[in-house]
DNA sequence: ATTCGAAATCGAGTCCTACTCATCTTAGTT
DNA sequence: AACTAAGATGAGTAGGACTCGATTTCGAAT
């Protein structure tokens, strides 16, 4: 995740207090929501950064643009996890488990996400699901090439489901014990 | 929806200009926040209503509240349409129809919603549903003794999964074919 | 090393809006 | 007609998002 380390070629580069600071905030700005909610005061996330308010707002413009940046930052590590199972775990069993991965991590932040719908900011769970399609593709063929999944399943239904039951296990704050069921019942099926 | 009509026996009724008052209120905050958003300010909604700023507080303590009360009547009267359709065929295997239909009309009725909801109204199908259990409850019971749905499902855990479905339904904008698949896949399951 | 301009930081102050409450008004009862 | 409590009123309070001119810091060029 390099992304905000890329100088832009051809202009001044970001002058190195800058990088940090940004860093610092958006660290900041993720502990905080996630103890206080993420209607907790901008302040806050200023001073546990060690920075200005005025400086918050300089490189996150927008609260939604803040509150946008830790859910970015959130899935860039998602998407790693998800990575390192697809390396690490050959077998069928690891959709399933990235499925539960992708709920829980959802559950942890759900403040973050809540407040990003109350904002108005269109990121909606399925929307940022879509940047993990390539590892949701490989996990899929791998399942179904173990036997352990319906050979007509698709990514593109398998993400929109997947992003139904994150939506409205954050929305309705699920524990975990229904987060597993409700996957169980997914890849089990209603049907007796 | 006679529920705000309805005098609470033994205590005092309900004053007339305080009933007449409420239902202002909601009718001009269902237009004002169609018009210009949910983040429209509750002045707003109490000058077109005519109505003062503290008259609207006294009805609705926070504005989630007044929010969630224009939302959930119209929710309701959809939820009504669904459960009157249901009862007037309800035959044996109707469990998976019913379904269909709940996501049916919250597809039909979508772009009612849509406004609300991109303005960043949480809108709680799931808390809608519930006022459904007793059908549900009944449709299930019936689906189980006729053998064509697992034995151990419960209401309280198809509700928020059929809520999921709907909500990312009306949200993402799924057609009439993607919402059979997506049902399909839940009665079925995902493995093979 | 020193200079210097641009970039970044600072934080008191502004604005906006959700919400309160002491006071006045009115519906409904006797 | 008098009474009383529910209800209405709206200026005031609180708190948080965001601004902006003053100030500091970086880093490039001499």
């Amino acid at each position: 995740m390099s992304r905000d380390g890329m100088v832009p070629k051809g202009e001044r580069p970001v002058r190195a207090d800058a990088r940090r600071n940004r860093a610092r905030i958006l660290e900041a700005a993720e502990a905080v929501f996630a103890e206080h909610g993420a209607s907790a005061a901008t302040d806050a996330v200023a001073a546990r950064a060690g920075v200005a308010i005025g400086t918050v707002f300089r490189h996150f413009p927008t609260k939604p643009d803040l509150l946008k940046a830790v859910v970015m930052n959130l899935l860039d590590r998602l998407i790693d996890e998800a990575d390192t199972m697809v390396r690490e775990q050959g077998d069928g069993a690891a959709l399933f488990e990235f499925c539960a991965l992708v709920m829980s991590v959802g559950a942890t932040h759900r403040t973050v996400f809540e407040r990003l719908a109350e904002t108005g900011v269109q990121v909606r769970v399925g929307d940022a699901l879509e940047r993990l399609r390539p590892s949701v593709d490989v996990l899929l063929d791998r399942a179904r090439d173990g036997g352990v999944v319906r050979e007509d399943l698709r990514t593109d239904e398998l993400i929109p489901l997947l992003a139904a039951l994150c939506q409205e296990a954050i929305a309705a704050d699920w524990d975990e014990r229904f987060r597993r069921r409700a996957l169980d019942l997914l890849f089990d099926g209603l049907r007796s």
